[in-house]
DNA sequence: TGTTGTCTACCTTCTAGTAGGGATGCTGTC
DNA sequence: GACAGCATCCCTACTAGAAGGTAGACAACA
């Protein structure tokens, strides 16, 4: 463990940016050999095959998710501001490294053709983030930091769908501004103090 | 031709089902073959390699949604009746099949690992729709039929997101009505009549 | 007679996955 | 401290099957 990382954590830091960059049926573990440099079979003794591998990073991916949603709530109580850090958070992906995808909603597309264990988690994923999105939605609602103009819940999906067609969009054009430029509106529309 | 539909266009029709299941690395010529009921080779007679059958595929979708488009505009002017159509047309693709996803926002999400010809056909999609729906809000805009909140562009863009976000979230939840749920309120905001 | 469309048979390359060996290092026991 | 035993990790070498694609024969047809 000369590394910071393990051989592990290397292998699904691999994967991840595969995923993101061309889906599940996208990459192979001859890809991933490739980038963290040791051989293919070193990669079953880690995960046996490719199911566990994807399952365990879209379960990792979500863990991550709720650890930094917590943290975050701890620091920032205005729900207006924890949306627009959550699009900035995106925003921020796509900008530097203009690749970057949020890897469940590229497996979303899949789903279908996914294996099951991986599609169970990453519709727990969506859960997550909608169930998160809802709270922060019903805050704002009752404390009139949000203005909304339908049910928390409906708004929540509503927000969330547009950061995944806004990423979608940005990759098309190739424009990661294009990010932003989708989601300020929306902001702005869920902002209480403008008066019209 | 016994059949109304040639086996070029049988080809073409089964790799649109299945690339609306998997993406691009989501289906082979031999899943093609067990559907049609031909052999794999007897494919690479009408499409010489899995990139002419895509892009074919990509460029003949758009063009069938440029002449949808056309017709659509001489039967209807009211640009949010328009919106709504189009919305709706989505709404009715996904509770109709459950499976039904617009192929070209699937091969987004892929476009970084796509074959540049495909990615070339795939990026003109975004581009058409987007114009079309940017001359939508602007006619809406002028006419007062629509409520534009922002430049008639982003508007478009918004509103794109917003679908192709829909209908990930309706896949991901395996659940349909998601769609015209989350659409809705963004339809409400765009109409021009409710006084609060 | 040439064109079109399909077939069988084949090729090369890539796929996930397996078997088993060799090195390293930790741990309990004398 | 020495050593046996064991787990960890990575390796080479391999498999079976699937991938996209090719060559060439055959039949139907205009």
């Amino acid at each position: 463990m000369s590394n910071l990382l393990t051989t592990a954590d290397e292998i699904l830091a691999s994967a991840r940016i595969l995923i993101m960059s061309g889906g599940y049926n996208g990459f192979s573990y001859a890809d991933i050999a490739g980038i963290v440099g040791i051989r293919k079979a070193s990669i079953h003794h880690h995960f046996p095959s490719k199911v566990d591998l994807v399952r365990t990073l879209v379960q990792r991916y979500r863990e991550e998710g709720e650890a930094g949603v917590a943290a975050l709530e701890q620091n920032v109580q205005d729900p207006l501001e924890l949306l627009k850090i959550y699009a900035g958070y995106w925003a921020q992906c796509i900008e530097d490294a203009s690749r970057p995808f949020c890897v469940c909603a590229l497996l979303a597309s899949e789903l279908p053709s996914l294996p099951p264990e991986v599609a169970a988690e990453v519709r727990a994923f969506f859960r997550f983030v909608s169930t998160w999105l809802t709270s922060v939605m019903e805050r704002g609602s009752q404390q009139g930091a949000l203005r909304l103009s339908s049910e928390p819940r409906v708004e929540a999906e509503a927000f969330m769908a547009s950061v995944h067609g806004a990423m979608l969009s940005a990759r098309a054009y190739g424009a990661p501004e294009m990010f932003a430029a989708i989601l300020a509106p929306t902001l702005e529309r869920l902002s209480p103090a403008v008066v019209q």
